[in-house]
DNA sequence: CAAACGATGGCAACCGTTTGTCATCGGGTT
DNA sequence: AACCCGATGACAAACGGTTGCCATCGTTTG
């Protein structure tokens, strides 16, 4: 027996449902309530934008009514006089990276506490069809979030000049930011490793075109030379599972103790690779990733890692923005800085 | 070369902020459009839109200046008038929840290869917020995309009545719906266990309110009747890791050797509170889950699952939603059902 | 008692597109 | 030469709210 997938259209469907349905009814607009209420529209209207400006028994009526009608306000008819759509994105590079829930949860409900509605939009880690998620978005929205935009800062700023922006992991002068404070997450690290006994570590690095694994790489690199460290870096990696699994062959081949990986992801991709090539972790190496992710605590081992403040970062975009939203003249603060920790499980261990 | 555009009173605001930017300029209409070309705004509008009915010399010509002038249609103003915001809604009962990632992406994919942006609302696994995040979007938006609601099916058919709804995983009479073969789907994993020997199997149970959950039990029932099978099943747990954990308690106090839960999350919960309890997987116990969810391959150990076709799920969602979105009279196809597949991973082995 | 005033509600002009309807025009028919 | 016709483009009326401005009215103030 076949699995029935796509059941096609019935087609007597037209004159069997037009005995049962009358006719599709216009919702109520603002006029309906107005004549019930023997009122003017503009009248109607205050009743609810500016309460203070009819007298309050009118409003009352008038809400009531409107009530009983089921009358509820077209956002598009408001949005075309005032421009407020109460509609802000979200631009993500990829829904299904674990990296993004949190952010998304915390934006959504930042945003939905002010009236706002999320848009998330997922561009597959493409700059391109970023392009073609802005410019499907922008005229809709009032503000924009850019998490990890693969875009150059140049598209950013085009971008910003049309909306107010907030960008997300990555530092510009002149659109605001919020970071998590990677120095110090990398720091905490190190030494969390050094207390360990180990004395050389390797980077297993991310997307070049990331901002942050920029960071992560170069104050990895000073720690390194400050506490007299040999610290060596991979070549570039996908940030993904495979990523980390297509590293192990070259952490295999360096003597370092200790790795540190870009993400998450890249690290439980070597630990799986590194246990199937009989490398314990954390008996042979001490495996720390980046952001603590959905699932660094239940893969194997448990990882530690660097824990980002995803949902406050995703709240904290939010409120940004719309300090922004509301101004005619664009605001920019310099970059927020949130905190990062780090979280010990059983991926890292004292050195061979 | 000033296309003057119309010349809206405006104020000239602050002296101060003049410096930096000299003005927001308003983005170009299509009256600047029709200005610069001469031509009427019909002309303009019907060049987008009905390319036949200007023309070709004088829709080029226009199309053209638009270009230059950088116009875009105004999607509100559009859709102020003929309803048409090209947006979907997709609603989830928590976006942090893997199952629905593939879902989200393969909703979009369809969406945006049809012109229409998705929505992607998260109501936290509340009737509550998913009533409020309908009353917010629906008026914005075409269709609608509900999946695991945790609505009564009256609030769904309320909504469906606005507009176009499909269901996932879930069915109604009256709404059409996607679900997977979960029938097929749990047979296949209690066949597969009584080839390895067991005769007796432990239900995790699921959420009340999922009408999934309901499906896969009775199944399992049935299916447990007819092999003569020992057929037990826990009290309800929330769809999570900790749900999981929870539930060992419960799973322990059966002599059960296979155990099948309501989903991955919770069979990967479960996986690791034995695991703590000093119970191996699957030694002791074998261990069976529901959709394969990104962690499911790297969770210790790897879970065998029921695994879903989420991605062509939602991927289907929209391409029958869209069949309705033109249409005035609602369409209601018999459910769609797509299959399930048996993975086979480590969480499962021979009885005792 | 007149002038001034605050509160209140209505009028009408937008916001930017779409689309039904109508006028015009050049050309082909008879 | 009168007529009809299709093609093309302009006019203007929606779509559903918002808001600046004015008229009215009952009060307060000098």
């Amino acid at each position: 027996m076949a699995h029935v997938t796509t059941p096609p259209t019935r087609p007597e469907e037209d004159a069997a449902a037009a005995t049962s349905e009358p006719a599709p009814p216009s919702p109520p607009t603002i006029y309906d309530v107005a004549k019930a209420a023997g009122v003017a529209t503009s009248t109607v209207s205050r009743a609810f934008s500016r309460p203070g400006r009819v007298n309050a028994e009118t409003a009352a009526r008038v809400r009531r009514i409107a009530e009983e009608i089921g009358y509820r306000t077209n956002p598009m008819a408001r949005a075309l006089h005032t421009g407020r759509t109460s509609l802000l994105a979200l631009v993500v590079a990829d829904v299904t990276n674990p990296f993004f829930f949190e952010i998304i949860r915390g934006a959504e409900a930042a945003a939905a506490e002010k009236g706002y509605t999320m848009l998330v939009a997922d561009v597959q880690e493409s700059a391109e069809s970023e392009r073609l998620a802005l410019d499907r978005t922008l005229p809709l929205v009032e503000g924009l979030v850019l998490a990890t935009s693969r875009m150059s800062d140049s598209s950013i700023r085009v971008a910003a000049k049309q909306r107010p922006t907030v960008v997300l992991n990555r530092v510009m002068t002149d659109v605001t930011s919020v970071v998590t404070d990677n120095r110090r997450g990398t720091r905490a690290a190190v030494e969390h490793l050094v207390g360990l006994g180990h004395r050389s570590i390797t980077y297993v690095a991310g997307p070049e075109a990331s901002w942050v694994d920029g960071v992560r790489w170069r104050t990895l690199h000073e720690a390194g030379q400050e506490l007299g460290l040999r610290v060596r870096r991979t070549a570039p990696q996908a940030p993904t599972l495979d990523g980390g699994r297509s590293a192990a062959q070259a952490v295999l081949a360096t003597p370092s103790t200790a790795v540190v990986a870009y993400n998450d992801l890249l690290a439980i991709g070597l630990c799986q690779e590194l246990a199937a090539r009989g490398t314990d972790v954390p008996g042979d190496r001490s495996v720390v990733g980046f952001d603590d992710i959905f699932g660094a605590d239940f893969c194997s081992p448990p990882l530690t890692t660097v824990a980002a403040p995803l949902r406050a970062t995703g709240a904290h975009a939010v409120g940004l923005l719309l300090e922004q939203v509301g101004t005619r003249r664009p605001v920019v603060h310099r970059p927020a800085l949130l905190p990062a920790r780090l979280v010990v499980r059983r991926s890292t261990g004292p050195a061979r």
